[in-house]
DNA sequence: CACGTTAATATCGTGCACGATGCAAATATA
DNA sequence: TATATTTGCATCGTGCACGATATTAACGTG
């Protein structure tokens, strides 16, 4: 028995470590025309597809806790994109609305994606394999995020 | 046109980001016991494979630049799993040696990659999907560093 | 050999991530 | 209806990531 599966080249979390923060920086000329970091960009695309949600929602479309989100959102509500206010109903929720200047935001972004791909595709990446890429991705994300929560059952 | 773009489901990021999290959060319990956090495995990793490489070879195998490497290797050096030195052929460089202890944690370490494989296995993902998964990620990375390597150039 | 440039680290500030803990509102249970 | 439990969010502490900047050594050019 050796010890090759230590080598560096032979994990895959290594390259989806790696390929994560590359695709986070490819983001950032972007997102810095428009005064956002990737997580930010997150919160607003979940906010644009739904605005008005609870923080608790966001927590489960972006699979971040609240120790994270807490922050985040006082960030983005200085910033003037956001109001967060208690929900009538459930005195413990907190509302997520967009401010006009948050909604715009969605114009400027638009292109975003469609950008990000052209860069990636090339000789080696054809779009087949990025959507090979998404389709693995979301499987392990099933796969293990079941098993984050069953874990948390016991 | 519409903006469907814009939706989580259709990008590719979000999964990338969202399973790499997850994948670090897999990792934990078994780093855990050895009492170290992802980033400071890779950098064992890097190590156990090559001791007494310079922090700019470190760097290198793992992307990340000396404002995140300096600390960590700062703590490691606290955790008495490495020294650092310089090196007498070039007063800039720093070597990064293995302590004993640095060198025993491989052999705690080493049936962690398989228990992370067998965790990820299922149904609906069989070990054809890592492979092509890890194959698609080395791609995209090399894209991805050629892009950010030849605007510095710029 | 002086001196400008490059190269290898380090430091600083900011923003995530996340475990642990706290707190108040809602809900369940006795 | 008291009380225990759960739920939703916030706070705190630590460790990355990373842009910007500083520092010192090596190197190149006149």
């Amino acid at each position: 028995m050796d010890d090759k599966q230590l080598y560096l080249s032979s994990q895959v979390c290594f390259p989806l470590y790696s390929a994560s923060r590359l695709i986070t920086k490819a983001y950032k000329p972007y997102l810095d025309e428009l005064g956002l970091t990737y997580p930010q960009y997150l919160v607003l695309m979940v906010l644009w597809e739904n605005n008005g949600v609870s923080v608790n929602q966001i927590t489960e479309k972006l699979g971040l806790n609240t120790n994270t989100l807490s922050p985040l959102l006082k960030r983005m509500e200085k910033m003037k994109l956001l109001q967060r206010s208690r929900s009538s109903e459930d005195e413990r929720s907190v509302i997520i609305q967009l401010t006009e200047s948050g909604k715009q935001l969605k114009l400027k972004a638009r292109p975003i994606p469609e950008k990000l791909l052209t860069e990636i595709l090339s000789d080696n990446i054809k779009i087949e394999d990025v959507l090979k890429l998404k389709d693995i991705l979301n499987e392990l994300i099933v796969v293990l995020s079941n098993k984050t929560e069953s874990s948390r059952k016991i």
